[in-house]
DNA sequence: TTCGATGCAAATAGTTTGCATTCTA
DNA sequence: TAGAATGCAAACTATTTGCATCGAA
């Protein structure tokens, strides 16, 4: 499965390096939301001289070939998802919980506003902000 | 009506300021999705010693007394906006126009989100990312 | 053996903070 | 006149970039 997503590389004419094969396989293990930091500590542990900025590039290359999402879930950074699982999220402004939501929870939303606007929604590219069902049912701060 | 904001920062024994004034001014003179740059430019026109740093300090308080509210339009930096002149914003990923969608646009959302997982949806505080239909209607890049 | 990819250091953008000083209440 | 707010410089976080070197094709 990883060799599928370095074929999409050499389609491309781009290089098959063990920077890219380990942020992938990296992005693999994962489930998904990890920031470029921690993608960069699991790959540092087996190459440890695999620097950060070597990170982003390859994050970046792989958004370039679809391989890969940015979704923002907060003030934060950014954290990284395969693009076939890609979903929705919901982060909480109190603890910082995150949650994922179906697939389909802003379909409506997304067709009204191209009824409407003629604007394509593109959903899971930011998070749902809001308070979790632990938070609310606690006094706010 | 900026002395309502005013008189809300003394309730809670704050100090009413020359920086808070004019931020105040600033914010109510504007449309909303203003960056602290901009209101800070706008406040240094007439106070050109009041520094940048100051009015996001100014910002944080508001935000603590719910006189304003900082939304995410995309990547970049927060805009501010008077809290109750609040609304949901669209962004163009392509070409950064911000459109405002109507108020009631995640209500169904919200509703789905708290039945179903307790989570209090604040979706205002983040923009939808997408396309705007010139960018649709157009190759991409 | 060429040119794309990398490592490193330095730059950048947006925002926050420490501290001495100023000014509101 | 006490303590909150400010100005300024410096720190900070997340990310990007320039450049010499390395390595995949």
């Amino acid at each position: 499965m990883i060799d599928e997503g370095l074929a999409r590389l050499r389609e491309r004419g781009l290089r098959v390096t063990t920077a890219r094969r380990a942020v992938l396989a990296a992005l693999l293990d994962a489930d998904g939301h990890l920031r470029a930091e921690d993608l960069a500590a699991v790959v540092q542990d087996r190459h440890p001289d695999i620097h950060l900025s070597t990170v982003y590039r390859a994050l970046e290359t792989f958004e370039e070939v679809g391989l890969v999402t940015h979704v923002h879930l907060g003030h934060g950074p950014s954290t990284y998802h395969l693009s076939d699982q890609l979903h929705h999220h919901a982060v909480c402004e109190s603890c910082g919980a995150v949650i994922e939501l179906p697939d389909d929870v802003l379909d409506a939303v997304a067709t009204r506003v191209r009824a409407e606007f003629g604007f394509e929604v593109d959903a899971r590219h930011f998070a749902l902000a809001g308070r979790c069902s632990v938070c609310v049912s606690r006094p706010r701060r």
